[in-house]
DNA sequence: AAACGATTTGACCAAACGGTCAAAGTCACG
DNA sequence: CGTGACTTTGACCGTTTGGTCAAATCGTTT
């Protein structure tokens, strides 16, 4: 009996060829997106040949499932740091430049969540509508209970979650265009120095 | 002698077929990248066979360089619109309306160029470094002006443009998510006050 | 209504696509 | 060092892909 490779890899040769295989396929499904992206291509990059590829994954679509699912958590995880205890600016501005670095740091899976997106989100909308939106009300809850108290501006928070997202994923999804329109130099220290600025000027308490 | 039709065209069927193709092009390519799009599903889309279709345009390429000509004219006015001679604070505020209108009014529009950074823009990448870096360079200086003159505040003016077009496209770009956020109300009404306060916030002269 | 170019189409092609399979090769452990 | 499970592969399959072509149809002008 020939044995598939379990979700949970097993062996060694597992855990190195699956992440190969998810890291190569991040390259380019956050490039080409589902549809433009080709099996010979991911397993090409992975280094290895297609019917090996498909041992670990059954299919195309099962690997584009399994890296959404990874990245929904680590994509999330900065949202779910922020300290209801913690002063309200600085927590917002903590938030914004743990974005940032995410942006900088891990520029194809912003670019995967981008292209899902921007494809109407076929394959994750149920989570948007549920553990997405539940998240971000909770969130907006506390900012507006922060505005309420004075202790930051008042602001739509859903926009102003919103705003943060655009901001900071702009540097990753349009890395491109903020190259190509300020030349060599880096663009995060800029970036991180103006949303700052941005950020304390919207959200001064009046 | 078969004529294949000029770019320019000379019948009213051209004008009509070309325009229905364009449009379905904009849609398909807009929501599946190049190459996750088929030249079967624009001409279904078009309501045209496909040989039909590959009468109009000589291959799947050129009607995507069609419409990214088309598009790069259209996405940069709003930019070209601003007056030296305007109010500062006002003319940004104008432009920026313009932008979130745009958002509004062609998403497909503004997914398409996001398709088309994603991908690293392979295919206008020389027009982002000489004609787009231009025109932002001209803008940022005028901001500049402006901001020596104490009539808008100081910060990073090609960081200021980039997070006009982030926070605006956004609401095209990202439109799934942000209604899975937000629910069935619309969310431009509520965009457009944010946006609003956020730049007079941070554009006021100390 | 003839005649000409403009338009449309069904049939077709080679290449690329996602995926399968049996057989061969490799590994770890008793 | 053998043996059973794990891993890898070449050959292959049916479908879809971008694109071609000759023939048929249509529109317009005379």
């Amino acid at each position: 009996m020939t044995a598939k490779p379990a979700a949970r890899p097993r062996t060694r040769i597992q855990a190195k060829n699956r992440a190969a295989i998810l890291d190569a396929a991040l390259e380019v499904f956050s490039t080409h997106g589902f549809r433009g992206a080709t099996v010979d291509q991911i397993a090409a990059e992975a280094g290895l040949s297609k019917p090996n590829l498909l041992y670990y994954f059954p299919s195309k679509e099962a690997i584009h499932t399994a890296l959404l699912e990874r990245l929904l958590d680590t994509w999330l995880d900065p949202l779910r740091a922020i300290d209801p205890e913690g002063d309200p600016l600085e927590e917002v501005l903590a938030y914004v430049h743990r974005k940032l670095e995410m942006s900088a740091r891990l520029p194809r899976e912003s670019r995967l969540f981008a292209m899902e997106m921007i494809q109407g989100a076929p394959r994750i909308h149920d989570v948007l509508s549920s553990d997405l939106k539940v998240l971000v009300d909770e969130t907006a809850s506390l900012l507006e209970d922060w505005m309420a108290r004075g202790r930051i501006a008042s602001v739509h928070p859903h926009h102003l979650i919103f705003s943060i997202w655009s901001l900071t994923q702009h540097y990753a999804d349009f890395d491109v265009q903020v190259r190509a329109v300020l030349g060599p130099e880096d663009p995060f220290p800029g970036a991180a120095d103006f949303v700052e600025t941005l950020y304390r000027r919207l959200l001064a308490p009046d």
